[in-house]
DNA sequence: GGGGGCGTTGACAATCCGTTGACAGCCGAG
DNA sequence: CTCGGCTGTCAACGGATTGTCAACGCCCCC
């Protein structure tokens, strides 16, 4: 999960897209913008966004070709198609070009939002990297259960906070790599906030005594001196 | 049954609800229409019509929510869901929802109108008393009661608001899951009412004191500091 | 029109977490 | 071996998040 979320909106209508653009921004996303369906579409392909808003009715090369042409690119972006009420029957069938949702105009930007969110959610899930369902990852006698935010062992459970959680899968994505500390800050904490590197360090601590048999001999959240950590699932170190 | 079978569409979409209701006259159903899910939850609960044709796409509060409260209601028309996607089947289907059957768009008249048969047979035959649903579900010392809108525990009982009934039925629809707040606005609340998530922290605050048997220390409805709560089922924390 | 229940919100208190500075122990280089 | 730097650990601070109360407005029922 690394830098914000990017968005291509495509709508001809400024004060719709300007209307989108604004709300965009104020979430926090990323925001391209295009008018028309050819611009939208060379966007589309050049940045590969995670999600394009897409207008169906366009002026030149309309919505259901620029979903085809993407789609037929094997583009990944979840594409969210808008439409004005009214549009006929087979129009729906935009799902067929694959879109991923369907949204009528007018709609409330809660809605849209919210959609956005449920279908990154689901995208983010099937992505390579983690696996899709590693809802529960067992480290030695510890299991991590990544929806829950908690970790259990010997029956007992504990509850992660969310930077606990969020360093503990940063960890488990680059499982094997000696992590150094300003790497962990800009994956975890994001470049907006500069905490000193040891606060990692304080996380880390804390981290061991929630997964770790021992502590003070950790086995898993190993540190790399004069580098960093490094992360091991099967467990390393002395002992036995 | 007298008269004749009436049929509730709840759809936005003109062009399609336009089909449908056509091609249900002509075969003889009295039909009643709604483009919103507000309005289709007030004629559900007002006519308690026989079927309920219920799209999932709805402006304002959508048909999942319309879904929701109809069981709530425990009103006992056969619903349908007319969905443009088929993935989210298995939920319609469980606990949280409790939707008859699911047509995917789009869809063959002919199919649906099979489909309303085979149900109105199959509803017709059953008594009209209470289903084998999981109606009481036991939370610790506490037995909700989802029919009666209660909470029984040390044998008194207290009354659950629909809110917090509809509240109680999505952690309990999602246990073991850290749920944020703006999710469970989501899906709580519909997209289109966006009350402050602290209204959230209030329900919460309520249930507990309804279910937990020490709410100042909850065991079943949980915490997830920075991220949202958590319910289980089985209970966790510290009280032995 | 008058309650009463419910949902919502703002305000304040209580709590939790993240962060930091300090210090001690550890490591590796020379 | 010795030193300098790095890391482990603690306690404490400050800010953010959450718990809780009381009040407001809404809607429904009487």
């Amino acid at each position: 999960m690394s830098g914000a979320t990017r968005v291509l909106v495509v709508e001809d209508e400024e004060p719709i897209r300007m209307a989108l653009v604004d709300a965009l921004v104020h979430e926090g996303y990323q925001v391209l913008e295009a008018a028309d369906g050819d611009r939208g579409l060379e966007l589309a392909l050049r940045d590969a966004p995670d999600i394009v808003l897409l207008d169906l009715m366009l002026p030149g090369r309309d919505g259901f070709s620029v979903l085809r042409a993407l789609r037929q690119d094997r583009l990944q972006s979840v594409v969210i198609v808008l439409s004005a009420r009214g549009e006929e029957w087979d129009r729906v069938q935009g799902f067929e070009y694959g879109a991923d949702d369907y949204v009528v105009k007018p709609f409330s930007m809660r809605e849209l939002l919210g959609r956005m969110r449920a279908l990154l959610r689901r995208a983010e899930g099937s992505a390579p990297g983690l696996e899709g369902d590693a809802r529960r990852v067992r480290i030695g006698a510890a299991t991590v259960d990544f929806a829950a935010y908690c970790v259990e062992r010997n029956g007992a459970r504990e509850g992660l906070s969310r930077r606990e959680m969020e360093l503990l899968r940063h960890f488990l994505a680059h499982e094997g790599e000696a992590l150094e500390r300003i790497d962990i800050l800009d994956a975890v904490w994001g470049r907006d906030e500069d905490p000193s590197t040891r606060t990692i360090d304080m996380h880390v601590l804390k981290l061991r005594r929630k997964i770790e048999p021992d502590p003070e001999r950790p086995r898993f959240l190993l540190t790399v001196h004069g580098k960093g950590y490094r992360f091991s699932r099967r467990g390393e170190g002395d002992a036995g």
